[in-house]
DNA sequence: CTCCGGTTAC
DNA sequence: GTAACCGGAG
């Protein structure tokens, strides 16, 4: 694909005037500054922009600049991540957090160079952040910029972003005016115009020159990716209680739900019996089966079974009582578990 | 049950 | 390269 420069500077400028009259209002968008806009790429990956939105002020709110959330906990920043999923980025927000402290002076970098050391840093969100908040001009391709530039070019072929994708973005963001406005609307344009569904060219800035729209391939285009299919596995939790508190434990530090707490609770591949789950537990009283339910995630269906008994206080659960488990970092599905046990 | 979405670990 | 990682909405 060779543009005129010409072309590109038709294309950068009607972005960038475009996304000037018809950005949507987002509280970082008030006042935005490198952190504010680094924990906004942080939570905003594979996840819905209106829920970050709704996040993000309270984690500004506890934690304005870096060094407080350096200075902070883990559990802390897990208890603001509860329900977002991924919580893998939280840790790696905080670890980036601590690394922006100790090794540069408490100012988000502005450098893909350095950006690229963080952990949860890709090429996208140092892009992003470099270009953004920086006014570099570097390239981001996100699932949105892929749609936008693909279906521009009619470049059918790639369902996710790909080298070529990568190369137009560049290509692009090298000749336009402002970094910030152009990629903040190439992204936008993509998320409220050019979407995935019925995208709605006749309010585009780019129709005239798009080449999806003059071929009306924007329905194929970019092809769709290949979903992992479903395994169905079998988690067992036990409700178990102690004059008013519950017994919990924390997940592993990596895999699902990474550093999340939870009831005591067993993962299976293969279905439990009751006896089965109490022996893994190393539960002398019977389990009382309470209820079922199905979570769904993108690739596995868990089969939740939820159990409640009365055990002595035993020091290998830590013990909350049932007013604070708001304190206690929970992914959903241990919320829907405790909704099982009506405490919540 | 399908769709949507970046980074990292393997 | 590819699988793992989440949750809400449709």
């Amino acid at each position: 694909m060779a543009f005129e420069q010409e072309e590109i500077l038709q294309i950068t400028s009607k972005i960038e005037r475009w996304f000037t009259k018809s950005a949507r209002e987002f509280p970082w968008r008030n006042d935005d500054f490198p952190w504010g806009r680094l924990v906004c790429e942080f939570m905003a990956q594979q996840t819905q922009i209106d829920r970050v939105a709704q996040r993000w002020p309270i984690m500004l709110q506890r934690f304005p600049e870096p060094s407080s959330m350096a200075k902070s906990d883990e559990q802390g920043v897990l208890e603001l991540w509860q329900g977002l999923g991924y919580y893998r980025r939280a840790k790696n927000l905080k670890k980036t957090a601590e690394i922006i402290a100790s090794e540069f002076g408490g100012e988000v970098p502005s450098d893909i160079e350095s950006l690229l050391q963080l952990p949860g840093v890709g090429k996208y969100t140092a892009g992003a952040i470099a270009s953004i908040a920086f006014e570099k001009h570097a390239p981001i391709v996100d699932a949105n910029v892929h749609r936008v530039l693909c279906r521009l070019c009619n470049h059918a072929g790639d369902p996710t972003p790909s080298t070529w994708t990568w190369q137009i973005s560049e290509l692009l963001v090298t000749s336009c005016n402002s970094p910030q406005l152009f990629n903040e609307g190439l992204m936008e344009l993509g998320a409220t115009v050019c979407t995935s569904k019925s995208p709605s060219c006749d309010d585009c800035p780019l129709q005239s020159c798009c080449g999806a729209s003059k071929e009306n391939t924007q329905r194929d285009i970019p092809p769709p990716k290949k979903r992992a299919t479903k395994k169905r596995v079998y988690h067992y939790s036990v409700v178990a209680e102690h004059e008013g508190e519950l017994a919990f434990e924390q997940r592993n530090d990596s895999g699902l739900w990474a550093g999340m707490w939870q009831v005591p609770t067993i993962d299976s591949d293969v279905k439990l019996t009751e006896a089965q789950v109490r022996k893994k537990l190393n539960l002398k009283n019977k389990l009382i089966s309470i209820g079922e339910f199905e979570h769904v995630l993108s690739h596995r269906i868990i089969s939740f079974s939820v159990f409640a008994c009365k055990i002595e206080r035993d020091r290998r659960f830590s013990w909350v009582k049932q007013d604070s488990l708001h304190e206690l970092p929970l992914a959903s599905a241990q919320r829907k578990v405790l909704a099982v046990h009506c405490v919540t």
